[in-house]
DNA sequence: TATGAATGAGTCTTCATTCAT
DNA sequence: CATGAATGAAGACTCATTCAT
């Protein structure tokens, strides 16, 4: 699982063979299929890989007591993996990017119960930093509402992940790393 | 050209099949290799397509007086996208998150061109709205220089592109967007 | 028509396109197509071609008095070509050897048949030179008759011409014409 | 391997397919490509079947004590080869004579590699008969010297089989077999 | 369970040949 | 008669998947 996850995220899941993985695996390819029925299945393995790092992620920062520390070491997080989204980008949007456009309905939405997850607990994060924004036509605090926040925050890393790996260069997390903080900072 | 623009935006790089374009083209398959001698010379086409749009696009936005309105213009182009952007993602973007992973060189910064040519653009706008943010060891304006007021502008496109792609959801165009033009509107 | 000799010479016949027989007679594709109706036709063309120049060669060498001489000059004149053979062999050999796998009766012995008319002027010649060789079982003159002789005397060329060609070497050209013009001589 | 070998020399190389090769080895198209990652490789591991019939064809002739029985030995394989060679040539010289004509270094000199062995075992041959011809402007032995026999002989082979396929007749063969037999026994 | 070979459908690419102008 | 584009039938090669051992 750990080779599915390393190398779909390197080269993509159409430019990725089975003998890829099984390579990386260090195991011939036959036994593969031993335990993963179809090359789908190595995918939804993979991805399964990526929610657990995920789960790992947000638990370790579960720990902190201040939820604003929790988004704001996430966005550090994020930026220390710079340089890899610089070369592969996001592991997870990629594959959300490549298995989105899929019109037959297997793992279309795969990779997007995973980043949903992330919005899940981000949005977690903001209702309980209790944030005072004006209601408004969008339902409570406004646009400033825990999911809304939420999405902005996660579209702000698959921007800057996005960018970071089209123009091949890390210090675009860096720099937009750092506005997300300010932007976490400045939210009451 | 348009043929390959709109069939490898809806299938990506790998899924697509020269004889996917040359039926939507509406040509035999070996017509379409008397233009276009490699599948990624179509890749490069198609990137070629985009690239006009875009100039296209900004060409008819500089005939407003107001590069603020510019701006806010752009961003209300992509928001009526939003359907095709749920169900496809952006052209570029997902050009750029699929040929990033190249390894072998070809292509693989071609879609970032594309990403650049508009992040141009955008950098000339923000410039000539002097804006007067303070200056700081970032440079002029410190964070708030055209350069990273541009970036982050397109990474917000892409972040909201690749978010209602992966949620399948033509909303988060709309909402990022409103987010978008608040913050142009909060710049001076 | 010259074209098309040049190109299948250094090409071979599956190698070369109608592209580059166009190409390097400098005419459009289509063009070619309203002198030959196929591919075999250029390649029929192409041994018309050195059937002429087969004609033009012993035309100039009939005006030698003597048929030794006539075969000797022959023997000049190949290796005077000693460079070309050694990069492309002999024209027609090489046009034999690929032609005469062919099994669908296209073509196949037509190159035999440029080289069977060298086989039958060479004959002419050591006819004329009318030799004593003893009488046996293989006819008049056993071994040493104007038939046997002419086919002696042709695959050495064609035997020095692949030698040269496979090994690259133009000397070899050089070192067996040598010796054929010794074995002229030593008939009697 | 023996199947490559087989068919390639029979149909040559470029008018052979894959399919063809598969077929005859009776196995199916895409195995062929597990053992031969290219069409080329297939032509090499051909060579290689050329190579290993030759040499152990010099190795049972090495058994004969005297070196010119061995010479005069392999002279009559060949013509008992006789009906192959008019009907599709000498694998190895048609090979050369295909291939020799490449631009692009590939293969191109392989087949002239295995001439080269022929040549070198018959040179040894030669230097053990110890030849006394007289000295000369073209070294020891005059054009007697062992590499010039040598070159002779083969390409009085390759001659033969040439003019044997280009007239489709395996009567050519007997008769230049025998002018070589009998050139050999005349050498002292 | 492990292994390496087998299988064949699918994809890119080439090219002889045709055709409209 | 010239031209350049159109056409589609192969052919080389890849690779997910299966299978025998």
């Amino acid at each position: 699982m750990a080779a599915a996850a390393k190398v779909l995220h390197e080269q993509g899941v159409e430019r990725t063979t089975l003998a890829d993985i099984a390579r990386e695996a260090d195991v011939p390819v036959g036994n593969v299929y031993y335990y993963f029925k179809t090359k789908d299945e190595l995918v939804q393995a993979a991805l399964s890989e990526h929610t657990a790092y995920l789960d790992e992620l947000t638990g370790r920062l579960d720990r902190l007591p201040d939820p604003r520390d929790r988004l704001k070491a996430l966005v550090e997080a994020w930026v220390e993996q710079r340089d890899v989204a610089a070369r592969y980008g996001c592991p997870t949007g990629t594959l959300a990017a490549e298995l989105g456009k899929r019109a037959d309905g297997t793992l279309d939405t795969e990779a997007g119960a995973v980043i949903r997850r992330l919005l899940d607990w981000a949005a977690r994060q903001f209702r309980e930093m209790a944030l005072s924004g004006p209601d408004g036509p969008d339902g409570p605090n406004g646009p400033d509402n825990p999911d809304d926040l939420a999405l902005t925050l996660v579209a702000g890393y698959q921007g800057m992940s996005l960018m970071a790996h089209a123009l091949r260069d890390p210090d675009v997390m860096t720099r937009e790393g750092a506005r997300l903080r300010r932007w976490l900072d400045s939210l009451q």
